[in-house]
DNA sequence: CTCAACCGATTGAGAGTTCAACTATTCCGG
DNA sequence: CCGGAATAGTTGAACTCTCAATCGGTTGAG
């Protein structure tokens, strides 16, 4: 790299707004979860992905896509919460080398008493500071970062409505 | 609280594009950072204020503040970095329980030699793949958010430019 | 059929973060 | 001045995350 493209005087400002806004909000909603749930934003993630597909049973690998975390970090996250009951771990039954990971009751039962307070810190912090064109803008800007980092399995992406 | 307000699908679909986008930009930087220059994300922003300010030293309390980070958090990373040569603690005179972070010479060289990676990296994967709108939009957006969230000692926030 | 390359997932060590407890100092009402 | 409350910062334990190494299972070229 010859020649750094330095950031000028605006992106500078929206890069440390984006920074700020970013901690404070993920920081806040991490407290809020771990206070009042037991459980740290990134399990909560893992917990509503399995939660919302059928039989509640998902492939590592998938799981790991989908919550948008490295293998080894959804190992042991696993680990941790299969040991809490919250998770179950199968073999799979087509690839011998796979791991299904099931959402037991317990664990149905841990989002459903953590998911008032967390979503209405995300509206509070959030979505109540927005107007809804900003809304609108802050999905687009989103969906733009993330299909070109390679979010996948996060979205349909694809569907009707386009 | 009685009654949760759920959020609609353009909700859910804003946050969670949301969260994956923060989660896949800032897992990239922070990898781009620990392998070009072998320093978290944290840790550069707290170099990079430190470069900044009149003596290249800060309270430690300021310092956290300016960099959105907890007294403790801020406490650890500066022991780490004390023991790397790139900062350097001195008492306070006005305050004896105070602490001043200063940044030393050889830290310095470091944010020089990270920063461009670093920049390009942000140029790359933020500023290039939005409109001149959308950058105007994210700012107007985490200018809300970081205000909202008592992020103080970040911007100028006020200012002349109205 | 065989073996090497690849894939899915786990593991352990090292590093960063959080929380709560703690020390030392300053502030302030009486 | 005294003593309690607040402030500045540090510390250790528990926990999460990352990275690199590892292991068994699968795949495909020859």
């Amino acid at each position: 790299m010859a020649h750094t493209r330095w950031l000028d005087g605006d992106e500078q400002r929206t890069w440390r707004a984006f920074l700020a806004a970013n901690r404070l909000l993920m920081d806040s909603l991490d407290r809020q979860l771990q206070h009042d749930a037991g459980i740290p934003h990134t399990y909560y993630e893992i917990l509503v992905r399995l939660s919302e597909v059928p039989d509640r049973a998902l492939r590592m690998s998938q799981l790991a896509a989908s919550s948008m975390s490295s293998r080894s970090r959804l190992s042991h996250a696993v680990a941790r919460m299969e040991e809490t009951g919250w998770v179950r771990r199968r073999e799979c039954a087509t690839d011998r080398r796979g791991a299904v990971c099931e959402l037991t009751d317990a664990g149905m039962e841990a989002i459903k008493a953590a998911a008032p307070g967390h979503v209405e810190a995300v509206r509070t912090h959030l979505f109540d500071q927005l107007t809804p064109e900003q809304v609108v803008a802050l999905r687009e800007i989103s969906e733009a970062l993330a299909k070109h980092l390679g979010g996948d399995g996060v979205w349909p992406l694809d569907d009707k409505a386009s």
